[in-house]
DNA sequence: ACGATGATGAAC
DNA sequence: TTCATCATCGTA
């Protein structure tokens, strides 16, 4: 069993699409050639930015021409380009003009943002545009069962760990310490 | 532990 | 005009 999550998904506080996507597959479909190439990466790192008051966030002084895409339907892709040298992909949450989004910081066999983005082949050219078939990226969820007998299935156990957001320490005492940051732990 | 990278936006 | 940032790599 498989689905692939619709904007109803994201339409949620960014700290719970943040946690409900551990575990989820995001899917990468490049055309190289003549074929369509299609990888699955499990998403075991991702922070949440959820809305203006958060000081942590590129939404919290308000919009500007590199964080309007935050401002759009929940679902939409926002990549921006930082240091000089890495592209971060992140997903938008929450109604039409409410600022939020999940930064997606690690699958399972890459671990950091920029490291990511550079796998994939994320870059400018997908900011803004809406996760699906046409844009080549999406998030699925796939059924996870292990058989512990003879056809018998259980959905198997994880551990998802809270931490405060990397590299943010410019926003301040409260906003800063907020477990916004969720990490897989297989078992 | 630190410098280079060099888009974007805020502070000055 | 200068400075810091939702990193990462190479060099020390």
């Amino acid at each position: 069993m498989r689905k692939i999550l619709k904007t109803e998904f994201f339409d949620r506080s960014s700290v719970t699409v943040a946690e409900e996507l551990l575990g989820k597959f995001l899917v990468r479909e490049r055309k190289i050639g003549e074929k369509k190439e299609r990888e699955m990466y499990k998403i075991v790192e991702t922070e949440a930015y959820e809305g203006l008051l958060d000081r942590a966030s590129h939404a919290s002084r308000g919009q500007t021409v590199r964080n309007a895409p935050m401002y759009g339907l929940p679902g939409t892709i926002y990549v921006y380009f930082t240091y000089g040298m890495h592209f971060m992909f992140n997903i938008v949450c929450g109604k039409k003009g409410h600022p939020a989004a999940v930064l997606i910081r690690g699958v399972e066999s890459c671990s950091g943002p920029g490291r990511l983005t550079k796998k994939l082949g994320i870059d400018k050219r997908l900011n803004g545009k809406m996760l699906g078939k046409t844009s080549g990226l999406w998030v699925q969820w796939v059924e996870d069962r292990i058989e512990v007998r003879d056809k018998s299935y259980e959905i198997r156990k994880v551990k998802i760990l809270r931490t405060p957001r990397i590299g943010i320490r410019y926003a301040g005492p409260i906003w800063s310490k907020k477990l916004y940051r969720f990490v897989l732990q297989s078992l």
